[in-house]
DNA sequence: ATCCCGAGGG
DNA sequence: CCCTCTGGAT
Protein backbone atom coordinates (compact mmCIF):
# COMPACT_ATOMS: atom_id res chain seq x y z
CA UNK A 1 0.00 0.00 0.00
CA UNK A 2 1.27 3.28 -0.93
CA UNK A 3 0.14 5.85 1.66
CA UNK A 4 -0.47 9.03 0.01
CA UNK A 5 -1.16 12.39 1.97
CA UNK A 6 -5.00 11.22 1.71
CA UNK A 7 -4.36 8.39 2.95
CA UNK A 8 -2.47 10.17 5.89
CA UNK A 9 -5.64 12.19 6.44
CA UNK A 10 -8.11 9.41 7.14
CA UNK A 11 -5.29 8.16 9.05
CA UNK A 12 -5.51 11.13 11.18
CA UNK A 13 -8.80 11.11 10.87
CA UNK A 14 -9.79 7.61 12.67
CA UNK A 15 -7.45 8.38 15.42
CA UNK A 16 -8.82 11.17 16.02
CA UNK A 17 -12.15 9.71 16.04
CA UNK A 18 -10.77 6.51 18.25
CA UNK A 19 -8.91 8.04 20.79
CA UNK A 20 -11.01 11.13 21.29
CA UNK A 21 -11.02 12.80 25.02
CA UNK A 22 -7.56 10.31 24.92
CA UNK A 23 -5.63 12.19 28.04
CA UNK A 24 -2.21 12.50 28.71
CA UNK A 25 -0.98 9.11 31.88
CA UNK A 26 0.98 11.66 33.67
CA UNK A 27 -1.58 14.07 35.60
CA UNK A 28 0.25 17.20 36.00
CA UNK A 29 0.08 19.79 34.30
CA UNK A 30 1.68 22.59 36.58
CA UNK A 31 5.31 22.71 34.75
CA UNK A 32 7.75 22.25 37.10
CA UNK A 33 5.28 18.76 38.31
CA UNK A 34 5.39 17.73 34.97
CA UNK A 35 8.78 18.04 34.27
CA UNK A 36 10.16 16.27 37.09
CA UNK A 37 7.29 13.62 36.14
CA UNK A 38 8.79 13.22 32.52
CA UNK A 39 12.30 13.37 34.07
CA UNK A 40 10.78 10.20 36.15
CA UNK A 41 8.88 7.82 33.36
CA UNK A 42 11.68 6.99 31.75
CA UNK A 43 12.05 2.83 31.82
CA UNK A 44 8.85 2.98 34.06
CA UNK A 45 5.30 3.32 33.97
CA UNK A 46 3.16 6.42 34.35
CA UNK A 47 1.02 4.97 37.53
CA UNK A 48 4.53 4.27 39.50
CA UNK A 49 5.25 7.58 38.68
CA UNK A 50 2.17 9.55 39.88
CA UNK A 51 2.14 7.70 43.08
CA UNK A 52 6.12 8.64 43.15
CA UNK A 53 5.61 11.61 42.56
CA UNK A 54 2.71 12.65 44.79
CA UNK A 55 4.64 11.21 47.52
CA UNK A 56 7.51 13.61 46.92
CA UNK A 57 5.52 16.52 45.92
CA UNK A 58 4.13 16.40 49.75
CA UNK A 59 7.53 16.26 51.25
CA UNK A 60 9.14 19.23 48.69
CA UNK A 61 6.72 20.96 46.30
CA UNK A 62 9.17 23.55 44.76
CA UNK A 63 12.72 22.81 43.46
CA UNK A 64 14.56 24.75 46.27
CA UNK A 65 12.78 22.47 48.74
CA UNK A 66 14.19 19.46 46.67
CA UNK A 67 17.21 21.19 46.79
CA UNK A 68 17.15 21.26 50.21
CA UNK A 69 16.29 17.37 50.20
CA UNK A 70 19.49 16.25 49.34
CA UNK A 71 20.53 13.87 46.73
CA UNK A 72 20.49 11.15 49.17
CA UNK A 73 17.16 11.61 50.36
CA UNK A 74 15.88 12.36 46.71
CA UNK A 75 17.19 8.95 45.47
CA UNK A 76 15.46 7.36 48.02
CA UNK A 77 12.30 9.09 47.33
CA UNK A 78 12.46 7.84 43.53
CA UNK A 79 14.09 4.86 44.41
CA UNK A 80 10.96 2.56 42.96
CA UNK A 81 10.80 4.67 39.71
CA UNK A 82 13.97 2.82 38.37
CA UNK A 83 17.41 4.21 37.04
CA UNK A 84 17.42 6.25 40.34
CA UNK A 85 21.02 7.55 40.56
CA UNK A 86 20.98 9.08 37.10
CA UNK A 87 17.31 10.75 37.96
CA UNK A 88 18.42 11.81 41.04
CA UNK A 89 21.28 13.22 39.87
CA UNK A 90 19.35 15.23 36.61
CA UNK A 91 16.56 16.48 38.93
CA UNK A 92 19.17 17.70 41.78
CA UNK A 93 20.58 19.46 39.24
CA UNK A 94 17.91 20.78 37.48
CA UNK A 95 16.18 22.18 40.60
CA UNK A 96 19.69 24.17 41.48
CA UNK A 97 19.53 25.64 37.94
CA UNK A 98 15.59 26.30 38.44
CA UNK A 99 16.70 28.11 41.59
CA UNK A 100 20.04 30.03 40.29
CA UNK A 101 19.06 31.06 37.28
CA UNK A 102 15.11 31.12 36.43
CA UNK A 103 13.90 31.88 40.08
CA UNK A 104 12.41 28.54 40.30
CA UNK A 105 9.95 29.00 37.47
CA UNK A 106 9.96 26.40 34.44
CA UNK A 107 11.13 28.64 31.56
CA UNK A 108 9.07 28.26 28.29
CA UNK A 109 12.10 28.85 26.12
CA UNK A 110 12.46 25.34 24.00
CA UNK A 111 15.90 25.61 23.90
CA UNK A 112 16.29 26.19 27.75
CA UNK A 113 14.46 23.26 28.34
CA UNK A 114 16.89 21.32 26.61
CA UNK A 115 20.00 22.26 28.58
CA UNK A 116 18.37 21.00 31.52
CA UNK A 117 20.39 17.82 32.22
CA UNK A 118 17.93 14.94 31.97
CA UNK A 119 15.60 16.52 29.33
CA UNK A 120 15.97 15.65 25.83
CA UNK A 121 13.66 16.25 23.08
CA UNK A 122 10.87 14.26 24.30
CA UNK A 123 10.51 15.20 27.66
CA UNK A 124 11.19 19.15 26.44
CA UNK A 125 8.45 18.76 24.14
CA UNK A 126 5.90 17.03 26.55
CA UNK A 127 6.26 20.09 28.52
CA UNK A 128 6.12 22.53 25.91
CA UNK A 129 3.12 20.85 24.75
CA UNK A 130 1.03 19.89 28.07
CA UNK A 131 2.35 22.67 30.25
CA UNK A 132 2.80 25.48 27.90
CA UNK A 133 -0.07 24.32 25.65
CA UNK A 134 2.55 25.13 22.48
CA UNK A 135 2.42 23.03 19.14
CA UNK A 136 5.11 19.98 19.78
CA UNK A 137 4.58 16.44 18.97
CA UNK A 138 6.81 14.54 21.93
CA UNK A 139 8.08 11.58 19.84
CA UNK A 140 9.02 8.39 22.45
CA UNK A 141 8.99 4.54 21.86
CA UNK A 142 5.60 4.12 20.91
CA UNK A 143 4.72 7.20 18.45
CA UNK A 144 7.87 6.57 16.88
CA UNK A 145 6.45 2.95 16.19
CA UNK A 146 2.97 3.58 15.01
CA UNK A 147 4.01 6.67 12.74
CA UNK A 148 6.46 4.44 11.31
CA UNK A 149 4.19 1.10 10.72
CA UNK A 150 1.57 3.45 9.31
CA UNK A 151 3.77 5.20 7.21
CA UNK A 152 2.43 8.54 8.96
CA UNK A 153 5.48 9.69 9.40
CA UNK A 154 8.67 7.67 8.14
CA UNK A 155 11.67 8.08 9.79
CA UNK A 156 15.06 6.52 11.21
CA UNK A 157 15.65 8.50 13.98
CA UNK A 158 12.89 10.87 16.62
CA UNK A 159 13.45 14.12 15.51
CA UNK A 160 13.54 12.82 11.56
CA UNK A 161 9.75 10.89 12.62
CA UNK A 162 9.16 14.45 14.58
CA UNK A 163 9.52 16.51 11.17
CA UNK A 164 7.70 14.29 9.46
CA UNK A 165 4.30 13.84 11.83
CA UNK A 166 4.61 17.94 11.72
CA UNK A 167 4.27 18.01 8.00
CA UNK A 168 1.30 15.38 8.51
CA UNK A 169 -0.67 16.93 11.24
CA UNK A 170 -2.28 19.96 11.13
CA UNK A 171 -0.32 22.21 13.34
CA UNK A 172 -3.65 22.59 16.02
CA UNK A 173 -3.38 18.96 16.55
CA UNK A 174 -0.45 18.26 17.67
CA UNK A 175 -0.87 18.09 20.96
CA UNK A 176 -3.58 15.93 20.40
CA UNK A 177 -2.21 13.64 18.02
CA UNK A 178 0.68 13.06 20.03
CA UNK A 179 -2.35 11.37 22.67
CA UNK A 180 -3.30 9.34 20.21
CA UNK A 181 -0.51 7.93 18.92
CA UNK A 182 0.89 7.23 22.45
CA UNK A 183 -2.83 5.24 23.37
CA UNK A 184 -2.76 3.55 20.07
CA UNK A 185 0.81 2.33 20.30
CA UNK A 186 0.28 1.00 23.95
CA UNK A 187 -3.17 -0.67 23.53
CA UNK A 188 -3.37 -1.83 20.17
CA UNK A 189 -0.17 -1.31 17.80
CA UNK A 190 2.04 -2.82 20.61
CA UNK A 191 5.78 -3.38 19.85
CA UNK A 192 5.64 -7.02 19.67
CA UNK A 193 2.39 -8.64 18.92
CA UNK A 194 -0.12 -5.66 17.76
CA UNK A 195 -3.25 -5.87 17.54
CA UNK A 196 -4.32 -5.95 13.66
CA UNK A 197 -7.17 -7.82 13.75
CA UNK A 198 -8.73 -5.24 16.24
CA UNK A 199 -6.93 -2.36 14.76
CA UNK A 200 -9.69 -0.02 13.36
CA UNK A 201 -6.55 1.79 10.98
CA UNK A 202 -6.10 -1.53 9.42
CA UNK A 203 -7.48 -0.54 6.12
CA UNK A 204 -5.35 2.06 5.73
CA UNK A 205 -2.25 0.57 7.54
CA UNK A 206 0.83 -0.48 4.68
CA UNK A 207 2.20 -3.02 7.73
CA UNK A 208 -1.59 -4.32 8.92
CA UNK A 209 -0.97 -8.23 9.22
CA UNK A 210 2.79 -8.12 8.93
CA UNK A 211 4.30 -5.43 11.55
CA UNK A 212 7.08 -7.43 13.10
C1' DA B 1 12.12 -13.38 29.65
C1' DT B 2 10.68 -9.01 28.04
C1' DC B 3 8.95 -4.54 28.12
C1' DC B 4 8.20 0.29 30.03
C1' DC B 5 5.45 7.70 27.22
C1' DG B 6 14.56 8.20 27.75
C1' DA B 7 18.91 10.43 28.15
C1' DG B 8 23.82 10.69 28.32
C1' DG B 9 28.06 9.08 27.12
C1' DG B 10 31.44 6.55 24.25
C1' DC C 1 25.92 3.54 16.05
C1' DC C 2 26.22 1.12 20.72
C1' DC C 3 26.00 0.73 25.80
C1' DT C 4 24.41 1.67 30.56
C1' DC C 5 21.36 2.83 34.09
C1' DT C 6 16.91 0.45 37.46
C1' DG C 7 12.68 -1.52 39.46
C1' DG C 8 8.23 -3.15 38.56
C1' DA C 9 4.63 -5.28 35.65
C1' DT C 10 3.13 -8.99 32.78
Amino acid sequence: MRVTKKIKEEQIRILEQTYLGAKPALKFRNPFDLLIAVILSAQCTDKRVNVTTARLFAKAPTPAAIVALGLPQLEEEIRDCGLFRNKAKNIMATCVTLCEQYGGEVPEDYDALLKFPGVGRKTANVVTSIAFHRPAIAVDTHVFRVANRLHLAVGETPLAVERGLQRAIPKEKWSDAHHWLIWHGRRVCKARRPLCEACPLAPVCPSAGHAE
